[in-house]
DNA sequence: TCAAAAGTGTTAAAAGTACACCCATGA
DNA sequence: TCATGGGTGTACTTTTAACACTTTTGA
């Protein structure tokens, strides 16, 4: 049922004119069967003022809901898209957009550079290799980066908005069973071991880690084993849809 | 250290100019001892329209923080001030107060009614016989509310933003322990098994919630019992900081 | 003496934790 | 034959869950 069935259009807005005061910003975590990583932007050059690396995000449309914009920004940026991005905070200091570092590229490509930004922070978890990030708009180059290995300098303050990100997404990833899609189709129990170390930080016990994840009966074996490994191969399992 | 020491000043907008874009709203949950309420307003009478019940919430200024605008937001509706609030989600739904329902609110004290506003939603947990709200402002009257008995037909989207507020204070609550602040200095263990009951919507063991309660060393007995009940006087705790 | 809530223990099942050795493979 | 990661079981502790009767008080 559409709770504004008896809405009046109000807006006065041109369709599709930006809001000047409010972004999103996105923070799509990749993982690649060994290091959680973080999808980063390289800005187009701008004269000579160095070229800082940010998260894909930019300003909310005025007749856009505040998903689809992250979903729409993430395309425009980095080619991405069918991912299912969750919303985790609102960054909303009024200086965030003021440090003098970031004010080239504001003045650039934005029609008011002074404006306060309150940018609201959406992340996702994927399979790097299921994704081709592709730079367009005002990313130069989009790349994976280890979460460990992000530079400290990002602009605005996205490295604290990465820092909030990774809370939020280790406590669903520890409230919820979610983590088989970023496996491939058939996976090793190490796989899947890896996979949580990475995304928690710390590292399982080998067998209780096993026993644990087989009890709750969400993987079956296959009959198919590694090949061409230098040492025991081991077990590929599948996710059983149940 | 502060991050933002290099900055210049790029802002041009008027100091205390409202961002129209851009609200918080409040869900102060309180408890009596017995259940668990929620702070509204009713709006100032326009017109032959009817009043509506709605949260405490306003545009926030230019220059101010999110959090300060919820902190101010709620004193000018209220008179509640000292209350730590929590963000806790954003909503953002281009029509959000585009619902005729709410027109005539807008009319009379917004500058632009017509103007999309993305709401950041703050709550809070606290005791109520601490706080004694005074409405001000566009509020004609403050009252406390049980959760249960809000009505469905709140002013905008308000409705959704306390169901989804309630589902954070929950889970704030099963995650830590707090909740010991919000009984009386001196409380009988049924008191604060009432308070969890009340705030995670079901009953719980007496026997398993004792020990588990008692066994986290939070919890003191002082030498007194209740007085003048018609039953077995129950003795009294105290919270033990440490 | 009655009504009302206080107070109390046991058992069983489930979940978590610590820990060490043999196995299968390709080089 | 060696290096490498695969694979396995047990004992102990902690946590959770289910469940019923006696006690103390004021009316």
């Amino acid at each position: 049922m559409d709770v504004y069935q008896k809405n009046i259009d109000l807006v006065s807005t041109k369709p599709h004119s930006v809001n000047p005061n409010l972004s999103v910003d996105c923070v799509v975590f990749g993982f690649d069967n060994e290091n959680l990583n973080v999808l980063l932007i390289q800005q187009k050059k701008i004269g000579d003022i160095p070229q800082q690396i940010a998260l894909p995000g930019d300003l909310v449309l005025e007749d856009e809901s505040l998903d689809a914009a992250a979903e729409r920004v993430l395309f425009e940026l980095t080619g991405l898209k069918g991912i299912f991005l969750k919303q985790f905070y609102t960054f909303g200091d009024p200086n965030r957009v003021k440090n003098i570092k970031d004010l080239a590229w504001l003045q650039s490509y934005r029609k008011q550079p002074q404006a306060r930004v309150v940018t609201v922070g959406y992340f996702a978890l994927v399979k790097m290799d299921d994704f081709q990030p592709e730079a367009s708009s005002f990313a130069e180059t989009v790349f994976w980066q280890e979460v460990q290995k992000v530079p400290q300098s990002l602009a605005f303050d996205h490295n604290e908005i990465i820092t909030t990100a990774l809370e939020s997404l280790r406590q669903d990833f520890e409230a919820q069973r979610i983590g088989f899609e970023l496996l491939p189709e058939k996976f090793t129990l190490n796989q899947i071991q890896v996979l949580y170390e990475a995304i928690l930080d710390k590292k399982l016990d080998k067998r209780n880690f096993r026993k644990k994840i087989l009890k709750e009966n969400l993987l079956q074996p296959t009959n198919e084993k590694q090949k061409n490994v230098l040492h025991k191969p081991a077990m590929l399992y599948e996710f059983n849809p149940a």
